[in-house]
DNA sequence: TGTCTTTCTTAACTTAAGTCAATGAAATAA
DNA sequence: TTATTTCATTGACTTAAGTTAAGAAAGACA
């Protein structure tokens, strides 16, 4: 079972990067697959980090608690990373991270970064590159936030992200898209009308 | 002139890594910095982009068409850094970036930076390790942005970047706070009252 | 199964942003 | 300098989101 688990982790790599034998055994031989329950937070406001995750199975969210209510900020699904703003620095987190469904992660901490990056150079030039990606991509997704009226957001959600509708709770979704679970609600009554 | 400007760059890079008399030799040498003129377009809509720009003195600001109507989506001050998103990639940009002050930037392009890594791997480190501080800034930033209304926008934007008010026109603020230019006349009209 | 809790929807009302149009101010060009 | 264009503000009106409260639907759990 977590062979297979890591066997996801290195076809991912595989895509962007050559693996080579002692890259594999180097992934097989350390352990940082872990499983988590439904509900599971793994971090809260004002804990420090030093775990960063990549989602094999499952969903998790972020979300700050602000005047006593949660507002989701992201949602991140497989083969996505989970990258705590506060990760291996020495600060206490603004927001909680929970995983909405039973969810499998390859973990990772700022040591084993470290050392794989001075054992497998490549892997460093390789995040560089995948970390310009993620940022251009995440550029472009606030761009067009600030563009879009909430009612174009949610159908922009419903074209992108479908699976998100399924998965995560309607109040959830709201707070993603920057507005109140009422609101929501009469834009979905809205869309089905037309 | 130049020499100054170049020592503007050592200056930044300084703070994270050691420099080298090699470094500080390469640096020099690569020709590398370029002046805008006000109102300068440096990145047009369908268009290739192999540049990316540090920002040494001026303002630059990122915008797209949409129905007509320019959107601005964000702004850059002194030691920030443009990488248009589709930087170094051969698809065309969907957005536009323009200087709106009179503008001086070290210029890099995909060659340069493929040159300097291998020449100084200790930059590509640092570049993974900025991205990656840059990347959670926006993350909160886009967090926060969710969270507030435009008015509350103005005001964190009064107080994190209080320069870009007086920098830039306010119908281009307007829409990077996500507003039309009537509302945020409307806003500030609110909050002097108070 | 039924109870408890969470989530979603609906309604009535308030508030603020969008729209359209006009005016005045400021910057730019001739 | 004046003429022209761009930009900011204001007012009247429309539209949609926020707020409060109540009830319905769906899930969780014993």
């Amino acid at each position: 079972m977590i062979n297979e688990m890591e066997n996801e982790i290195l076809k991912y790599l595989s895509k962007y990067i050559p693996i080579t034998k002692e890259l594999e055994e180097e992934i097989s031989k350390v352990e940082f697959i872990k499983c988590y329950e439904r509900g599971a937070i793994i971090l809260e406001e004002g804990k420090i980090s030093n775990e960063c995750y990549f989602i094999i199975k499952g969903c998790i969210r972020s979300f700050y608690i602000k005047d006593g209510e949660e507002k989701t900020t992201e949602f991140f699904t497989e083969e996505q990373a989970v990258i705590p703003s506060v990760y291996g620095k020495k600060i206490p987190s603004e927001y909680y991270i929970e995983c909405i469904e039973a969810t499998i992660a390859g973990v990772g901490t700022p040591e084993l970064e470290t050392e794989m990056y001075q054992k497998f150079p490549q892997i460093e030039s390789l995040n560089r590159a995948l970390g310009e990606a993620i940022m251009a991509k995440y550029q472009d997704t606030f761009s067009e936030f600030k563009m879009a009226s909430p009612e174009e957001r949610y159908l922009a959600l419903l074209k992108n992200r479908p699976d998100l509708i399924q998965r995560a709770p309607q109040h959830q979704i709201a707070s993603y898209l920057g507005i109140k679970p009422e609101s929501l609600s009469r834009i979905r009554k809205r869309i089905i009308k037309q």
